[in-house]
DNA sequence: GAAAATCTGTTGTTATAACAACGAAAGGAG
DNA sequence: CTCCTTTCGTTGTTATAACAACAGATTTTC
């Protein structure tokens, strides 16, 4: 992935991110599948940044069970909050769901006026702050697809946004079926259920992770 | 309620707040206790400041319910997610609690370099991350207290929160009940039911809005 | 201080989601 | 191709939360 596409960077050139980064002394790290990148209860003052792979943001109560508060495809940021945050624990486990490779960066060096007063600095703080705004929005959206009662009107909140966001009544959903059940709150046997139900009533079509909503 | 105490003005004295707040030509508006301030789906590019009395984060979906995001007392800052990401519509609908006056500042202007380059506009806007990043971090605890399937998991972690914040065992909580089971997703009546249980089992006390956390 | 309105706690019924268990399907490794 | 692992769909049982209805308590209003 050029690192000009991630959100973080942009308006910035390729060139403009090399040496940025270097100012920042930022570090790449890479993760096996499966592997735990940052763990609940541990204070971080650098952000991530996802160069390949994927990445799950969770977390687990005391009974053990997971509930999912977003995934991280390649340039998406993650720990942002609380890395913004000093002395914050982290909330949340995030956990490589394939290989993955990681960007991480200091917050404080981004937010610290540089010495240079490089225009790229200002131009970094603020799209920081857009990706930040981005990821409220998520998990504003999160609580949005769980309030609902029943876990069909989970599914449709959460599909009708899908739909919205492809731009058609066709889409793939990035889940599988258990982080699905995971992302709505919900046991994942009882939606598999639902969702054969659904297609029953005729709501929905789906054939693994391609979900077509009618009408 | 003195503006440089208002955490996004942290760092400003308060004729530095005066001064900048006529450089942003903010507005003050007043609401009536029960009066929409911003409503779902509207668009906007200012941010609000709760200066007196208290909002409420809300939103309904197509069945009626009422789900609670959140609440905002003197001094906090809303509608700054939306603000910051243009021409995204609110997901929310922000309500006046009881009579409440609001401060609304332009986020472009907040963001844009200032041609006086005058030293206040940076720490604004690096205040603005930090109050973002506090926003995130409170939704991601409406997640996790959401995420247990009974209500008394629920209402365990929401006061397990309370008490950590408060320091003590006994803490009073801002939400009357219909409102803190709107915030745990669960039904009023049966919440009451799972808190006088709990009184019963010996986990915790109350009287109206006081808790206390048993051992 | 009386009346009205709102909020709180309780009960019983019903719907529905969780849970457990299993076989089928799909995907990967050798 | 075959074995092994993971994912998916299905079923039946059980627990529990939603819902409706109401009475008592509390607060607000005039």
């Amino acid at each position: 992935m050029k690192l000009s596409d991630i959100q973080l960077f942009r308006g910035l050139e390729e060139d403009d991110v090399s040496s940025l980064l270097s100012c920042l002394n930022s570090v790449k790290r890479n993760y096996k599948k499966g592997e735990v990148i940052l763990s609940e209860g541990s204070i971080v003052e650098n952000i991530g940044i996802v160069l390949s792979g994927m990445v799950m943001i969770s977390c687990n109560d005391v009974w053990g069970n997971t509930s999912i508060l977003g995934s991280g495809a390649p340039g998406s940021v993650f720990a942002e909050v609380y890395a913004c945050i000093p002395g914050q624990p982290m909330l949340v486990t995030v956990s490589a769901v394939e290989d993955t490779s990681v960007l991480f960066m200091n917050v404080g060096r981004v937010l610290a006026t540089c010495t240079n007063a490089c225009p790229f600095h200002t131009n970094l703080a603020r799209n920081l702050l857009t990706v930040c705004a981005h990821k409220s929005l998520q998990l504003s959206q999160r609580v949005l697809h769980t309030s609902s009662k029943s876990i069909r009107g989970r599914l449709m909140s959460y599909f009708s946004e899908c739909a919205k966001h492809a731009g058609s009544n066709s889409f793939l959903i990035p889940y599988n079926r258990q982080q699905l059940a995971d992302y709505l709150n919900v046991d994942r046997s009882t939606m598999c259920n639902e969702l054969s139900k659904m297609q029953k009533d005729g709501i929905i079509e789906y054939k693994k992770n391609r979900i077509l909503l009618k009408d």
